[in-house]
DNA sequence: TTCATTGCAAAGCGTTTGCAGTCAC
DNA sequence: GTGACTGCAAACGCTTTGCAATGAA
């Protein structure tokens, strides 16, 4: 959840970024910003779809995804691709980078920070003489029973 | 390129696989195994099937599917997903572990190896108490030209 | 012989696109 | 008023699936 008062800084972000690039400001853009914020992390295009379709708001697929695109462009959302299936997102305004582990028995997603992959990012730029824009990184996993744990123990 | 010799290992790995599986031995699956090894690196299904189909391999697209998904199990290739659009392959064998640096200006693809991401996955498995099985860690980003170079010194 | 595997073509599924109507500016 | 944006439906591209024919065991 999010206060009201910071959903306003972040529709005011969203607002100036479509003014300065000529961009509309229509109901529908602002109608899915607000569907976004106001649930906690990750959904994907048809979940948001149909929650918007179920609250009796007029939206399209088409709709959503060139939003969808315009707020992937002004950094207000992340994209992630777990799995090889469909895209998901999370809002990204007022959240430090974090990266996350998945858990692939039941789904789960959680995140995760460790500073030690801006180090890696560093070397990597000077060992390459290349500038990096961004990396995604994904840990893929299972929780630990008193078994496993007591297997792993020996290693 | 691979030797000779360090392909029938390959081959040795996969026929063991596929009758400890119950899994049939088919021409096809050899052929596209021998396609996989014998070029380097990255591929993706339909290069691979047009590829085989060029050199006048019966094929079909199907059967490629079927086949990765075989050899995805026995760890002979690994799965990548680079963008949003089309699974990228790599063969495994042999291999090192190492993760991917995209180009996003180019789409070229170069490899680096870091001990700190081994470092960080033994973290997260204490930190959260779990079994990590796999990671995946991409830095998307572009080569420094020379005016890029002097501005990124500043900082 | 038997049933896993094949090729083919059709279907699936997330995403993109074309277009006539709409509405923000 | 005008052209960017919308909803709708059709198209797209990668992948999966259904099914009759094939061939490995």
């Amino acid at each position: 959840m999010i206060a009201e008062n910071d959903f306003s800084v972040v529709k005011n972000v969203f607002s100036s970024y479509l003014e300065e690039n000529g961009l509309r400001r229509t109901p529908e853009r602002f109608a899915i910003l607000e569907q976004i914020y106001d649930s906690k992390e990750h959904f994907d295009v048809d979940s948001l779809y149909v929650k918007m379709k179920n609250e009796n708001f007029r939206v399209s697929r088409a709709t959503v995804y060139n939003t969808i695109e315009v707020l992937l462009d002004c950094n207000l959302i992340r994209k992630h691709q777990f799995g090889d299936d469909k895209a998901h997102y999370e809002k990204s305004f007022f959240y430090r980078q974090h990266d996350h582990i998945i858990l692939t028995d039941t789904q789960e997603v959680v995140e995760f920070c460790d500073p030690r992959i801006e180090a890696i990012k560093k070397t990597i730029e000077e060992v390459f003489n290349i500038t990096v824009d961004s990396h995604s990184l994904y840990f893929y996993g299972t929780r630990n029973t008193e078994t496993k744990e007591n297997q792993s123990a020996k290693s």
